[in-house]
DNA sequence: TCAAAAGTGTTGGCTGTACACCCATGG
DNA sequence: CCATGGGTGTACAGCCAACACTTTTGA
């Protein structure tokens, strides 16, 4: 009990709903809590800001710490800060988002965390204090975020092709899109062009693999 | 020195970027600091936050000591971590914008600002800890969110002519916009009606008065 | 009768959507 | 030769941008 203040101040978090697309689901990055409160639950990553550390360290650090995923795209969602959202004490999370491509899937729980999982965000388990709010609230930025082209190229790999591309969007969405019109619209961005050399995996035709230009 | 805890708190602000249109200007709200650091500058309408308030009745509040200002639209905007973004401690602010409609626009300076006043967004004096950044974040947010017809409606009364309206998006974007362009695009919305009267002001031609419907 | 803001349609280009078939490959 | 995903074009609709003159009023 070391730290003393003229006035109470909150304790501040970082959360991070990391986001990954495998086969055709949009997964979310859970840890099974190893310590109290929610001991045993899932819930996001994330953990108390050091007084040396911006927000995004903070985050960084707490993900690669407690999941192994490190250098990956992130940006602020949104602060949470109801009175009673943590039983301990008063503490304010700012949360971030996370995307993460496919060859930055693996995950190792360490830390305070017991395990790390992804899970589809179709069948989360329940998730500990206000985190099923902050997904939620992630979702819809991410679904609003797609409307950026540089979004679905940071959940695919450097190298991809037209249907990994249009595999993200549609498990962002939700819906079917209709691939003569998707790639009409993402090849007339001109953000993109072909590296000369074909993916074969399984028993068809082999794709052009494509990469983003510059 | 009487709230002390197990691990380093940082403390918690708010602060308010509130957005009018004053003529043909995009205006913001700004206060001269009755106290230091920075005693005498102008900076946006904040403080820090109580124990038991969320961070947006602590910046509703904030801005009403501060302004007199209540009751306006208000959203969560970025949350500013610098670790030396404030002389005196370790100060994260979590930033809102507000939209003040012109019947709103009084103000009082009091509480810990010696004056408010708006100010026209081209040409704000120098501004204290680090609100110039934080106003260039809102300026960028508002001319998103202007997408949103909503966002309009809260900067004119609620009963205004098109041109009322035409004007809070130019002085926002900051370009002329074509009038016909413009009333066809807001009528075909369907989201507002005409209220049957009319306004007289000038030696010319009254406009119809519209109402957002519902 | 003049100054000042209100009000009013058409055209062309671009963008998004709907829709069906052939290609290349492995088994 | 069959199953599987890769790759391709056209036609219609809706949206946006450009563009100029008449109306109503007070002075």
């Amino acid at each position: 009990m070391s730290y003393c203040y003229e006035y109470p101040h909150p304790a501040v978090t970082t959360d991070v709903v990391a986001f990954t697309v495998i086969r055709d689901d949009l997964q979310v990055l859970l840890i099974r809590r190893a310590r109290p409160p929610y001991r045993g639950a899932w819930a996001l990553p994330g953990g108390f800001i050091n007084p040396d550390e911006t927000l995004e360290e903070c985050v960084r650090r707490e993900l690669e710490e407690e999941t192994g995923i490190d250098d990956v795209f992130m940006e602020q969602l949104h602060t949470f800060s109801a009175p009673d959202r943590d039983p301990r004490e008063r503490v304010i999370t700012t949360a971030y988002y996370a995307l993460v491509p496919p060859n930055r899937q693996e995950i190792r729980g360490a830390s305070d965390a017991a395990e790390a999982r992804w899970f589809a965000l179709e069948g989360l388990p329940p998730l500990a204090f206000d985190h099923a709010h902050i997904v939620r609230t992630a979702r819809a930025r991410l679904v609003e975020k797609l409307e950026d082209p540089a979004t679905a190229f940071r959940l695919v790999l450097d190298v991809f092709t037209l249907s990994d591309l249009q595999r993200v969007h549609e498990a962002i969405l939700g819906v079917a899109i209709d691939k003569r019109n998707f790639r009409k619209k993402i090849l007339g961005q001109g953000l993109i062009e072909e590296t000369g050399a074909k993916r074969q995996c399984g028993a068809h035709r082999p794709a052009m693999l494509h990469r983003v230009i510059e």
